[in-house]
DNA sequence: ATTATTATCAGTAATAATTACTATTAATAA
DNA sequence: TTATTAATAGTAATTATTACTGATAATAAT
């Protein structure tokens, strides 16, 4: 009845995804999915990632213009360094809160600090 | 001494952002301005604008793949609908503290909410 | 003012990232 | 097994953005 297919395909790119600390682009996901299964298409690996996004199996990012996926979907923000592109997980020991407004329902929160690494301070 | 120039282009840009609290594409800008100013080029937009948020002049935002632009440097997070991809701003009446780690130099901080407005909560 | 210098511009071409398309394949149902 | 069709590989098309180039105009020098 549920017409969704598990595939060979779907389970590499999450299997990578969740294997890695980093925060890929879809480009990288399939170079690296490539090397098991060399003739999986970039494509599929966009789509999926989209898909899973959308299901919320996996967190995306938008950086410096590119999409990028985490695989980790517990609650963190993220560090961007603006000089070497770094991106590095904010994990917060205290909850933090926010007075948001009423009227939207939330979904997701979204915590993106920039600023520059150590190698990149100067 | 100073080798960068005002021009009418520079200046209506900038005019234009701050008189909006949308969250305006390159392409949204480059037509509001056109209107004044027919021979504007989508070029020019592009520049200034990425110029603008490099010198911290304006602020930028990410968004389904596009960058969008903002005249209101101030700081607050930003609502995303994400089923029509309204945007509004979100002022926070206390302030928010975050234990980030020591070993970054912090230079913005980017907060986005993400749900459904109103209008599209079913 | 007039002229010189060159940052910035308009217009267009090129690139990069992502999405759409289509015939084929393979996951699941019958 | 066989039938059904979601998903795939491979490729073409699209979209957003950036790069290029000769012309223009903002500022500096005279």
């Amino acid at each position: 009845m549920s017409d969704i297919r598990q595939t060979k395909q779907k389970a590499a790119i999450l299997e990578y995804l969740r294997s890695v600390k980093t925060h890929p682009t879809a480009e990288i996901v399939y170079s690296a999915v490539k090397k098991e299964m060399p003739n999986i298409s970039l494509g599929t690996v966009y789509r999926n990632l989209e898909e899973f996004s959308k299901n919320e199996i996996i967190g995306k990012l938008e950086v410096a213009g590119r999409k990028r996926f985490d695989g980790d979907i517990s609650v963190h923000g993220h560090f961007i360094c603006e000089k070497c592109g770094l991106i590095d997980d904010l994990f917060f020991k205290k909850k933090i809160k926010i007075d948001f407004p009423k009227k939207y329902s939330i979904n997701g929160i979204d915590l993106t600090i920039k600023g520059r690494c150590k190698k990149c301070e100067k």
